[in-house]
DNA sequence: GCCTTTAGCAAGTACCTACTTGCATACATG
DNA sequence: CATGTATGCAAGTAGGTACTTGCTAAAGGC
């Protein structure tokens, strides 16, 4: 019952965010659509900001994809992960441009999404620096190695929030390709493994 | 008188828009700040959302830095070109990021801001094309080119975009130097080639 | 001087939104 | 059966916004 109407409000007031923002989540609209009495809303959460503070804090509980270096083929596992994070960005674009504009006016909504680029940063850093490690890339500078990390998160998300404003982009999977080859190309990943495995 | 009027509506709702939203931009407040009557704002216009247009519309006439493949140190130039063009996207950043935000909505508004990273992004792709055919550059692959070209420009926005909300984050200027190194590596500048120029 | 244009002022109008209030019903538990 | 909990319904309230209307004043041009 009321764990019931909690979660269906949550979820049904993420999505509306998502696909109107903040103005166009109506009290009415997200009891509408959640089959509830607009009442209910206020008695589960007192304010209409309680609830969309909550429900976008819930909105980003989706799981991330692994980046393991100790797998067989790491340059494939690479890929892999690159292409499931474009995925992952474009599937969550709407809300992640949402919240992008409403923090600038309300910076301290939802502050668990900025945490996203740089969860898939360190991930990334992590397993690059393995790779290193273990010879299979000579970037030779750290730094290098963090800007070349960098470069790839930005480009996957950014491609992934712009894509549907621009003309004539290439598929996500192809993008996210074509962004590991540049950065394994950077990283002087030795030309004996090959630099990419076709899906 | 009418000309001036205008101009000073237009110029002030693009302010308040970057800084507030669609919502936060109300006729009222662009009135009070433009020093003038609200109605006067109505008879201009017509309307809000025709200000709002025409101000999104010409906000955009920013000076783009030049790039120019024939400058004798065209290395440098790159550098001096990616720190231009991050320092302007931060500078505009408030009103990127309102816009990503509001064309999940309202697809229909200042598409003029979605011609922007293709812009940077022609602009460098014609400038390494240069710089291949000159053989300062070793890409061998157009394909390889053009995706170093649409990584160095989505770096360049998105750190712009999101540096505000991300902790630890180092300068403007050291992200675009760092990105331009990894570019070039990734196209093989030859060694003989200085590959940084400090500002 | 007269007419036109531009802008200001004051007082609205109509609509929208978050939220409240009072009453009622249904269900579960002791 | 009585009580407590959760929810629905209907009718608001209060505040905010884009926009309108009627009148007035000032400036510029003929």
């Amino acid at each position: 019952m009321s764990t019931d109407t909690r979660t269906k409000l949550l979820e049904v007031a993420a999505r509306i965010y998502a696909d109107a923002g903040y103005h166009g989540t109506t009290t009415r609209r997200i009891a509408e659509e959640a089959g509830l009495n607009e009442v209910t809303l206020f008695r589960q959460f007192g304010s209409k900001d309680a609830l969309l503070r909550e429900a976008l804090e819930q909105a980003d509980r989706h799981s991330r994809a692994s980046l393991n270096a100790g797998a067989a083929d790491p340059i494939a596992e690479l890929h892999r992960w690159a292409r499931a994070c474009i995925h992952r960005f474009y599937d969550h674009q709407k809300l992640i441009r949402q919240i992008l504009g409403d923090t600038v006016q309300r910076p301290e909504i939802a502050p668990r999404i900025c945490e996203d680029p740089s969860d898939e940063m360190n991930q990334l850093v992590d397993f690059l620096t393995e790779l290193e490690r273990r010879k299979i890339l000579q970037a030779g500078d750290p730094q290098l190695l963090q800007g070349a990390a960098a470069m790839l998160v930005h480009s996957l998300l950014s491609n992934a929030l712009w894509r549907d404003m621009v003309p004539d982009v290439p598929s996500l999977d192809e993008c996210a390709a074509l962004f590991v080859v540049v950065l394994l190309r950077a990283l002087r990943a030795p030309a004996g493994i090959p630099e990419q495995t076709t899906p």
